[in-house]
DNA sequence: CATGAATGAGTATTCATTCAT
DNA sequence: GATGAATGAATACTCATTCAT
């Protein structure tokens, strides 16, 4: 459906944009944005040269880590949605989306973020969640599994929040656990 | 080698460092800790140098803004403690946090953080307030209005990401108080 | 008449933005803008910071040591106008423009160059000229010492034109006589 | 070792080199020598491989451009100096260069600069054409029609600066004409 | 003590040139 | 031969921190 813009990298090109985006998605996860972009390059075993032919912009290489990790994110999302009951549905992205956003938090908060000052590419992407969340949202509300008050809005917030939660807790599963317990039950009416 | 660690300010002095502070604040909170101390010294009518001499670097800067904070929390929660019902206490005391908390989030993970790598005076301050907040989740644990297997680790977390819940939410009283209730309902036994 | 909008500075930063526009002037006159800023500020015995705090950009600095040069061509050339016959004023004028703006030809072009696309302190300076050159040639032209038809466009072409002769010409004093021969014959009628 | 220095280049093969040579002296011509190659690649239709094959540095493809201007300018003059009496083959070929040198001013100076610095294909053209000017000097010098003083140095100046003029002035033709008048009224004697 | 000028290491980005496909 | 991806040295500008006035 997407109109095939861009030609068929060549094989050692696609490899050095893959190997860019995994440094990259690393690197920003664990030490932030701040990172030079010529280490993000030294780790990938390119120049900068090659990660600016790529990524014309510090920032678009941001985007482009933001954007594929929202769209693993979608297709995850959508499977769940389609192979689960409303309500279970619901709780499992919740976790999903939890255990994706993992890392530092200014990177995780990129689903909220997107929606308000970002870029074309990344408000596509938010925007597709967003979709789905809001669907998911309204199918555990019918079902009555979530307070019938709540709005996306809220959903989306507790989402960074949550993430920011666990980034905060740990590894711990027991902690972890413990936590989406306190929040699972909070969403649930009464 | 003399016994006061620190000698009284001169009254200008005082003056200039309770500025820079308030600015500080005002700056951090709003804009994030990339804001130039150049920029912070100018909006609070003195030099750069003046800055420097009462902070020897940014960091102690955002340290001495954060312990500020934490100290008025720690009072607060205190006289919170005090006044109120173990139960009650504890609610309002995790309000107080979350409301002053607001701003920028890099700012408001601090209280977490300073446990971790943080500079002596935070560890303090940091030290006094879970001190403050495990006496209070103790006692509402103790009149059964808080999930007995919580322990402090999660509930800091929980400020922090409540905290960061909030600051995606924006300023909707409304939306704010749905959010309070899911975590208070969560928080809660059963 | 002019706003003394700026503060006396300092003497040794006066000092050092003297130092630096000597250091430029030089430079961008025998070397051409092309030579990088930190070349110019090490010539100049200051750190690039230094260069920066004093001239916000590397344009801006060309522009001001542009700016110093058309402010002195102007105050020569109202001299030669208040003292000299209009016609001797007016060949007076195009040899001393000539001889101050030896050196790069990109940069002896500021003059005309900034009546159509610089910044308000060139352009400023290059008016300030450009109404002496007027005023200079129509005397001239009264005089009978200039051909009529001649307008301020066509003079000020010469004048860049003739600055980059001399340019080619090299040093030679005869050689540059023999130019001027040339353009002045020239310009006088018949 | 083999005796000719060229084998004949491919039809496509030269086809590229003319048309690289082309979009070269457009680009040069009006947007400076600045402009990168692989814009020019661009809009030559090739790759950069394929610049660099032909062209092994950007300042060889520069000089190439300027040798083949100065080539057909060495034409044209020789021309002229064939079907015009000395005199008027000296003044039409004057304007002929000055035409010919039309744009950027840093590109129309190599006339003059290969007799000082540039590579062996450039001073051959260079030294072709200053033969000419020279014959045509002199023609114009006997036929009484110029100052008998000037001599090639002073001429080629000329050129050069007159040009730069004109590319001052724009397009206005009766403004070049003005121009003309006084730089050919200051040629002739007296 | 206060000031703000000076410092210079650090960073994103460009571009001529090389080389694997 | 042609292609365009890769390279990395080079460059303008920023900002925490120091120090002369």
């Amino acid at each position: 459906m997407s109109g095939a813009t861009e030609r068929p990298l060549r094989a050692d090109a696609a490899r050095n944009r893959a190997k860019l985006l995994d440094v990259a998605t690393e690197v920003f996860t664990t030490r932030g944005v701040g990172v030079p972009t010529e280490e993000i390059a030294r780790a990938a075993g390119v120049g900068v040269g090659t990660l600016f032919r790529h990524f014309p912009t510090k920032e678009a290489l941001l985007e482009a880590v933001m954007v594929r990790r929202l769209e693993a994110i979608a297709t995850r999302t959508a499977q769940l949605a389609a192979e689960l009951e409303p309500a279970d549905a619901f709780f499992a992205c919740f976790r999903l989306v939890i255990e994706q956003s993992a890392g530092k938090n200014e990177f995780a908060q990129a689903l909220a973020a997107a929606g308000v000052d970002a870029h074309a590419a990344l408000q596509q992407s938010s925007a597709t969640i967003q979709t789905h969340l809001a669907a998911l949202l309204d199918g555990a509300q019918r079902a009555g599994a979530v307070r019938p008050e709540l709005g996306l809005p809220e959903l989306i917030a507790l989402l960074v929040g949550t993430s920011t939660t666990m980034e905060h807790l740990g590894a711990d599963p027991a902690a972890r656990q413990r936590i989406f317990d306190v929040v699972f039950d909070g969403l649930r009416p009464r």
